[in-house]
DNA sequence: CAGTCATATGACTACCTGGTCATATTGTAC
DNA sequence: GTACAATATGACCAGGTAGTCATATGACTG
């Protein structure tokens, strides 16, 4: 998908090509995205693109698996191991995935247009099976919290996996915006808003939400 | 934005009309949805349509708010009073969503397409304005709740109001297209799937979820 | 120098889109 | 039947797209 002459670009061409792709991709809708655009901004060929990638597709995909390069190097640095505590593993993952948004909100972003579908069947396997991973990565999380005695044997595991997968997602995501009061176009293209946000903020953030998935919303009687 | 004209057109017609653009917007991305296509299909001339509709997005939107219609009956039928107990009152919303998700996988797969982005401005106004206006029914709601001592006074209310929008919409969507082992382009066009659902399963699935809303995940030491 | 291979190029194609408009058809009232 | 307004029509336009390809430019080898 990705052709051997991209990666023998010299870097510097090679991610600024990137890094234009990105911002094509990330203010627009997929289908909606220019090629012709990406090349001129990047001062190469239309020609050289697809010298580079097989096509549009080939291009987005490249970028999609960037981002999942990218979030899993903030999950590593997380130190994520799950084999310890159930809440304490859920916050680093709820952190890691926090940090990779407010790092990289063009790619998450990225992933989140593709998540909803842009019409391309092979980028929408590629995005379900990630999502597929991701929910059996907290099915057996929350298996293994059971088995522990930490996690209530009564939760739905498949179901709670579902629901955090998307609280992890776009439910922090949402309120990061709401909070900052900032919609989202000047959130993607003035990165130091989200750089801004102190490392406090993001932990009470993350504190409350794990307390929530912890004891829920109702008052301890 | 629509016209008048439409409106003036016999029931049947303007049904037909409305199902194929329903069926065209839900299959693709906004950008992808071609108005020369729904036409076809319907039998009408291009010029025709834009007898009735000002432009694309007016037909577009006109769709959003169907939607929006469709989903409040749901609501109204549900008989949701929010002076009563919070959480009789957030099973009775959850209930209705989901209602109408089955009823009408078309119309709210339009609507989380639009949610995404169509890269159409005044599209996203409208859906960042009803978005707005959920997180803060939601919000209403949980105030009430910790008032009425039902709800935790430490829950971060703007941050659960999030977490409950995305929780109540794709949570539950992405869990039912998950147990019953169907694709979305499957569940889209075979409506007898969502409508075969039994009532039991509805009401056992909105409890599990209701139940990890009450309690969290924790096990009760 | 010549020869060979990888890379770069941008004019070009084929296609499809949203949108327009002069014309034709219909319905209605007198 | 005639006059008038509402509605329907589809050929047409301008604009943009993804993708191609013959040609040009390097860059490295002997």
């Amino acid at each position: 998908m990705v052709k051997q002459t991209f990666l023998n670009l010299p870097k510097e061409k090679r991610e600024r090509i990137i890094e234009i792709a990105i911002e094509e991709f990330a203010s627009k809708p997929y289908t909606k995205a220019s090629l012709s655009n990406i090349v001129n901004r990047a001062g190469i060929a239309k020609g050289s693109m697809y010298q580079y990638f097989e096509d549009k597709r080939a291009l987005f995909r490249y970028l999609l698996e960037l981002a999942a390069q990218e979030k899993l190097a903030f999950l590593k640095e997380a130190e994520v191991n799950s084999d310890v505590n159930f809440f304490e593993t859920l916050e680093k993952v709820m952190l890691a995935g926090f940090r990779f948004n407010l790092a990289h909100p063009q790619l998450s972003r990225i992933v989140a247009n593709a998540m909803e579908g842009t019409g391309e069947a092979v980028i929408q396997e590629f995005m379900m099976s990630g999502r597929k991973m991701a929910c059996e990565y907290f099915m057996e999380l929350l298996k293994r919290g059971q088995e522990g005695g930490e996690v209530s044997p009564d939760v739905n595991v498949r179901l709670t996996a579902n629901l955090l997968n998307r609280i992890l997602g776009e439910g922090l995501a949402d309120y990061i915006l709401e909070i900052m009061e900032v919609d989202l176009h000047e959130f993607l293209t003035k990165p130091e808003i989200a750089q801004n946000i102190s490392e406090d903020t993001i932990k009470n953030i993350v504190n409350e939400a794990i307390r929530f998935l912890r004891n829920g919303l109702e008052a301890q009687s």
